[in-house]
DNA sequence: GCGGATCAC
DNA sequence: TATGGTGATCCGC
């Protein structure tokens, strides 16, 4: 029976069977064939039922949407015009603020596994090949001309490239991983690394203490990449963090682009950038953001009027600072007490018997206590999480007023959080642990080898920090368990990060406006009322729209739940 | 605090 | 035949 679905249905669901990369970076002209192959590939399957019932589901959140935004703009009272003119001084404040003092650098190893395996066994040069198990890591580049994506199943993978050679994670990628970040770090000590294989850097510095322009420190950053460690690396150069991000994929692999330090430049550039190539935009922000016209980031100043009365669906704000390409410009390295969870999860054949999911769930807990172990960290809040045969997941929490860290106590409150769910069918499970406690005390260490052992803050300045208050076990006990000390949120009132979001470096600033990205003296006083002059014309804007307090940060998530699913259980 | 969902790597 | 693991964030409730 073949039930025929609006085109617009099959396009969306025929992409997103291609995989979370495709997209990301530069598609071939027949990746509309690609696509073709990959979902008739996947067809029947379960994990492609599951595809499409989200893709189902997002397509009635867009209609919905849709409705909503005719709704809003057809109120009476509303006027578009009048809209437009109040962004567009949104827009000049945000101009006013732009700051082209800083050069940023984004670098990025070109397919990172793959290399390390062409340099360990030299016969795959030039050839198709993969690395993974049953999901790619990474294509070696041959293997990405027809369409082998990471992220991509392995039988999928074959289907479109019958020569395509499977290599197991053979080797060790540390060792490499450490060997770059200590290179890319003699041009910023405060480098930012992004997982094992890339990072940021602020080379401002660097660039006036040897005379040199950004391009040839740059230059010089990935030949002595290549000549230590036979690696090719891309990288971009630009005023922020967003920007030379996006710069290090335009001349990739091993190359390397600059933008121009011009905000007409850059407002240019931005102009006919689709919105997936920005970071945080995905599929289905790019799907909720096509649904209403925007599609490049030029889009969004044509749509503004729109964005502006959805702003809750939207994001108003983040929005159209990524349109004038404003982003944050503070490259700082990752600090040790800004961890928020750590856990452990395992996919195996699908399993009904009730004893071998538990077996499952032991293994998951002694990974776990074993890492925690290894970090020195403890929890209070435990949150299991299952998938079920048919792709759904789930999850159960619980949280504690005492810490939690041996694996007999995680698997008994797994064991407490899944049995009630039981039976089901479950491809895997998971545990994790949040409201974390560190157990190491903060013990600043020294040298580029805080990189690299998930960090221990660095920054002395930062954390003057009371030498008795570390001292007492339990600091970090909620309210509950400490009655005679309410000071509880101590990461956030060591250091003022209350009002700051991070998300991924790009706002992952200490003293930064979270509306403008200034960076603002750290009294209280300044930086709220700076921010608050910064959100005062997002609160005339909503006043007119329909009510709601203001927004409390630039980066709102588009995808607020508007229907709410049955807590889906079997039945039995 | 909990659960669902998106996103990056 | 068959589609990963870790961590973060946001929203609604």
């Amino acid at each position: 029976m073949v039930e025929p679905l609006p085109s617009q249905e099959t396009a969306s669901l025929v992409k997103r069977l291609a995989g979370p990369s495709t997209g990301k970076a530069g598609l071939s002209k027949d990746q509309t064939d690609i696509n073709r192959v990959i979902a008739d590939v996947s067809k029947g399957s379960k994990f492609y039922e599951n595809e499409k019932k989200k893709d189902k589901e997002l397509s009635k959140k867009i209609e919905h949407i849709l409705h909503l935004r005719d709704d809003l703009i057809n109120r009476p009272g509303v006027n578009l015009a009048k809209t437009e003119a109040q962004v567009d001084q949104i827009l000049h404040k945000l101009e006013s603020e732009r700051d082209l003092s800083q050069t940023i650098v984004h670098f990025d190893l070109d397919s990172f596994f793959a290399s390390v395996e062409v340099l360990n066994d030299p016969t795959l040069a030039g050839k198709p090949f993969a690395v993974g198990h049953s999901v790619l890591s990474t294509a070696s580049y041959e293997a990405r001309k027809y369409g082998v994506r990471s992220g991509m199943a392995t039988f999928v993978a074959k289907k479109l490239c019958p020569q395509l050679i499977m290599v197991s994670h053979s080797s060790s990628y540390s060792e490499p991983s450490h060997k770059v970040m200590e290179i890319c770090s003699r041009y910023d000590p405060q480098m930012c690394p992004a997982g094992c294989d890339e990072g940021y850097l602020n080379i401002t510095k660097y660039c006036a203490e040897h005379n040199i322009s950004s391009e040839a420190c740059v230059e010089h950053l990935r030949s002595t990449v290549f000549n230590e460690t036979k690696l090719t690396v891309s990288a971009g150069i630009a005023p922020n963090l967003m920007l030379a991000k996006i710069c290090s994929d335009k001349n990739k692999p091993n190359g390397q682009y600059s933008m121009p330090f011009d905000s007409v430049l850059i407002k240019s550039f931005m102009k006919e950038l689709p919105i997936r190539r920005i970071p945080g935009i995905g599929r289905v922000s790019e799907r909720l953001l096509e649904s209403i016209g925007i599609k490049t980031c030029g889009d969004i100043y044509t749509h503004r009027a729109t964005l502006s009365l959805m702003d809750k669906q939207f994001g108003l704000i983040h929005l159209l600072r990524t349109h004038l390409g404003i982003a944050s410009n503070t490259v700082q390295p990752p600090q040790r007490e800004e961890r928020k969870s750590i856990g452990a999860e395992r996919t195996f054949s699908p399993l009904q018997d009730k004893q071998k999911i538990l077996d499952k769930l032991e293994e998951v807990c002694a990974e776990l206590e074993s890492d925690m172990e290894q970090t020195q960290w403890t929890g209070r809040t435990i949150t299991l999480k299952y998938k079920l045969d048919s792709f759904e997941v789930f999850t159960r929490a619980k949280s504690f007023d005492r810490w939690i860290s041996k694996k007999e106590e995680l698997f008994a409150i797994g064991q407490e959080l899944l049995l009630p769910e039981l039976p089901l069918t479950i491809r895997l499970i998971g545990l994790r642990v949040t409201k974390l406690k560190d157990l190491r005390g903060p013990n600043p260490s020294t040298g580029i080898k805080r990189f690299f052992d998930a960090g221990n803050s660095p920054n002395p300045n930062k954390k003057p920090k009371l030498a008795d208050s570390e001292e007492v076990p339990d600091e970090n006990l909620p309210d509950f368990a400490s009655p005679a000390n309410p000071s509880v949120k101590p990461s956030s009132s060591r250091n003022e990060k209350s009002r700051t979001q991070h998300q991924s470096p790009f706002q992952r600033e200490t003293h930064q406006c979270p509306v403008c990205d200034k960076q603002i003296p750290t009294e209280n006083h300044a930086f709220n009322a700076h921010l608050d002059s910064c959100l005062s014309r997002s609160a005339i804007r909503q006043a007119q729209a329909e009510a709601r307090p203001s927004p409390k940060q630039a980066q709102g998530n588009m995808l607020e739940r508007w229907t709410k699913m049955a807590p889906k259980r079997l039945d039995r």
